[in-house]
DNA sequence: CATGAATGAGACTTCATTCAT
DNA sequence: TATGAATGAAGTCTCATTCAT
């Protein structure tokens, strides 16, 4: 495979994103994605062995990069607020690249979590268990106190990125750069300033 | 009919409650509510006009509990720290008087909400402008600091909640009734500190 | 049963008729004509066996009438145009007086001859057969010509006023009362003189 | 697609009209008419919206037909009995060449034409009129006589004939090509011999 | 690689009919 | 008689997946 050649693979998967976000996973048909990609019904399946594969892939892929960004994160930086801050920062900025990757992400895979294998859950449980262990040490460090539980903390911390971006999401205006900016520092003000000794 | 009588309609909506929970919304029958519910798989058309209605009026019902369960909160407590302590009360106290049904909540109509009708997506938003409200109030009244906006501060203090509410359902493990309590005053000490003046 | 109280059978049969006439036979549902007879669902069950036994009732019941109008049109008459011409007219009246019955015979009757027994086939052929008898009567006597065969001209003239009745029927305008009473003579003058030596 | 591959669509219309012929078109399960055409069951659904597309499409082919063959009969013949003669022969031809599309379309279509489209109504107005001009031109030219509407002497014309294939559709012998042979002549001797002056 | 016709299981929904009251 | 809740068979339509080309 060339680079010069189109991706067909790459093409189906964007296309995807753009479908599940539009139509949601279980109200889309397989040549809604092929539509979308401008490629035949049957090559979607001759990359992919189901609907399903799709959306896992499209999950994987991109947890794989947040779970770098978080490990990133926290070794980029010292203080704990610091690296709390990049990995808010990391998320929103995923929103601003691509919305519709992280509505499917947000709203599809929690929603599939239940059928989908339990390598999903694994994955998510690996991103608050990583966010956990930075809070875990700022309390070892004394610089966060110790009266919540560095995985209610993980947890508290991302739900509330989330519910932001989830307000984003079905927000039916644009949200405006600035605001998205903002929204970085708002986050780890709340939060930290909660954590903090 | 008697109250004597069992009624079909809340029979219905009970099984729905299970297997929505169990098999997710897109994944189930219609016939698996009826064998869920112990009768017949017409009954269910005969009370509901879809499979979709079954979910709505689910969610709605349970919405509207909660809409008013934030008013009472508001309005039996002064201190804003007090009022928000009583909606995580509540809502950790639904989660462990039905796990079911707020899982069905949380993961089918409120991360879904695109998908279903506006009516939703507005009755979920009166349940953040309300504590948004609560917030605003405690800003003006110089408890809360006014760097944080009170409708992020609303998305911040439900999705936190939401979230730890997410790790229990997702977890396969019985959560004892401990952890429920003590995770009421972690919320509010994480959320309430982070945004105290 | 007393003549004061409702016939509610008859009640029955006449909603069926206007439901029959507006949705058609296969499109309503019985709780339809219950609805619009103003009784309990299970009442029509409580007359009639079927949803087929109603049409079967409709049917049958106008059928006999014509057959007796068409023998008593025979009896009464002595000229073959005559006797053509007061079947006519009580075809063209029987529209008059209740266009939605002669809708739900023409229409779904005739739809339904397929799946309803020999009975009714049998009966339509009664119908034919004296009419043809009176063209061949005719024919014995020197006033029709013999190059037609009776059973031809029967259908010919049968036909010819069904269709004209479909036309009416068909229509969304209402017919006017002359232009129903000059029809009456336009079908005979057009058929017998066709027949006619 | 070459002309030697078979072409499903066309099997499975042949295979609707002999099962609507056999079962009625509300009788009959859509796998009915797979089974007949020996196609699996979704292919039905790959060239046909629905049931009743099928339907629609057969009468809209068969009705085109027979606009073009009144016209030609119009174009092809100089006096007003040799056009009406012309169209008789056509759809007696129609019958022998095809008895189920034609029971098809006068069972089904024609005689329920209601329950149908607008589309549909109006096509089998197109038969009346343009039939109502050719008897409109022969009262101008002085050889049909006027007392009888053009449009009304059309509908007793189709109407006759209508019913004479109807008598063929339910009766249950064979019907012999003499028979069929001379019914077109038959009918234009009783309905012309009625109309000319 | 690419195409899209072909397959068929399975879903939702309808509704005639029954039955307990 | 009268009611309408309850039953469940059956139908239409969808669509993921396969496969021949």
């Amino acid at each position: 495979m060339t680079t010069a050649a189109v991706d067909k693979r790459r093409l189906i998967l964007d296309a995807a994103v753009r479908v599940f976000a539009r139509q949601g996973f279980h109200t889309c048909r397989v040549s809604d994605i092929a539509d979308e990609a401008g490629v035949a019904y049957g090559l979607v399946y001759h990359y992919f062995t189901s609907k399903d594969e799709i959306l896992s892939t499209l999950f994987l892929e991109r947890w794989d990069v947040m779970l770098a960004a978080i490990a990133e994160a926290d070794a980029a930086y010292g203080e704990p607020r610091e690296k709390l801050q990049a990995i808010a920062a990391f998320i929103v900025d995923s929103y601003r690249h691509d919305p519709n990757l992280m509505k499917v992400i947000i709203v599809e895979v929690t929603r599939a979590a239940n059928t989908f294998g339990r390598t999903h859950l694994a994955k998510i449980r690996d991103a608050y268990a990583q966010i956990a262990k930075i809070v875990a040490r700022a309390q070892a460090d004394g610089v966060f106190r110790d009266e919540i539980t560095p995985e209610f903390a993980a947890l508290a911390f991302y739900g509330s990125i989330e519910q932001v971006l989830s307000g984003w999401i079905f927000d039916s205006r644009r949200v405006a750069d600035e605001e998205l900016e903002r929204s970085k520092s708002l986050i780890v003000e709340t939060i930290c300033r909660g954590l903090e000794a």
